[in-house]
DNA sequence: CCTGAAATCCACTATTG
DNA sequence: CAATAGTGGATTTCAGG
């Protein structure tokens, strides 16, 4: 089981990280009530031990450009192991294609992809049905608009409600 | 139209960022050839204008605790204004659906969830339905892995793309 | 909008409890 | 493990072009 024990304080620090990955260690300190160094590194060894991957920033791209971004539903022909592992190549190599998700129901992959406009993604869409990576069906969900914004996984809730 | 120019030197900041929120000033002034004064006042810049939102740090949850995450796709039973709202406002509150979409095709949204277990998202489920808010139709997608994580918008190719 | 210097603040490392 | 204190280095401000 690759699961970890927190206490408190840690739990506290990952839920602080997860909303400001660019508070100061003093600040972040403080409001965990710890000393800086104790702080530091705590932080240290989250981050060594995997519990804390990337930080990101978060840009906001439909200021820069206008932008479409859609699902995209996907069903592959064949279910072997080397069908998926092409058609996961494929996809990390598409800039466009910003995450994808291995999924269990009427399709077998959903990806998100951003793109400037529908035309842009009706071509990638071609591409990626011609370039013969296994896909039997594509089917595009544009989104209109995100009303909830990711804003760091429910930490509490996860830790009380799991058994262990 | 929400859009704003950009020059080289901001898009590469942007760049870094998105991939790396906690990079030094310094060293983001090395990278993009810049003195770390005028980076830091360009990267304030960026903020001030709402080009860099937040800064999140990406928590292992899965290593944390047993985690299952999925997507929900829900049809509402009407569609006026005062029906989406009611719907946001719902969701909003609820912590484990860490993300909604508004979108156009077979559903109105697409959520994504992340709960301990299949159990307590059969709870959450009856919870929302039962809730009074406007839910015709609930569909559960679980997802069985990431195979590409989100790295950051594809921001060259979506300017390159753009017609502005 | 940049550079470069000066001042402030912070990260990081003993050291000690 | 945590706190305290010290130092090197980074962030930030400001004067000047």
């Amino acid at each position: 089981m690759p699961e970890m024990k927190l206490d408190r304080i840690n739990l506290r620090i990952l839920e602080e990280l997860q909303k400001n990955a660019r508070i100061t260690n003093q600040d972040l300190a403080e409001r965990v009530n710890l000393s800086p160094s104790a702080c530091l590194s705590r932080m240290r060894r989250l981050e060594e031990e995997g519990l804390i991957g990337r930080y990101l920033a978060e840009v906001a791209i439909d200021r820069i450009a206008s932008t479409l971004k859609a699902f995209v539903e996907i069903t592959l022909e064949n279910h072997r192991q080397a069908d998926f592992r092409r058609f996961d190549q494929a996809i990390a190599r598409q800039p466009e294609v910003v995450a994808s998700y291995k999924v269990s129901g009427r399709f077998d992959y959903l990806l998100m992809v951003v793109v400037p406009d529908m035309n842009r993604l009706r071509q990638l869409s071609d591409e990626l049905i011609e370039a013969e990576i296994g896909i039997a069906k594509f089917v595009t969900v544009p989104i209109i608009e995100q009303t909830k914004l990711f804003d760091g996984y429910p930490l509490r809730e996860m830790i009380a409600g799991a058994g262990g």
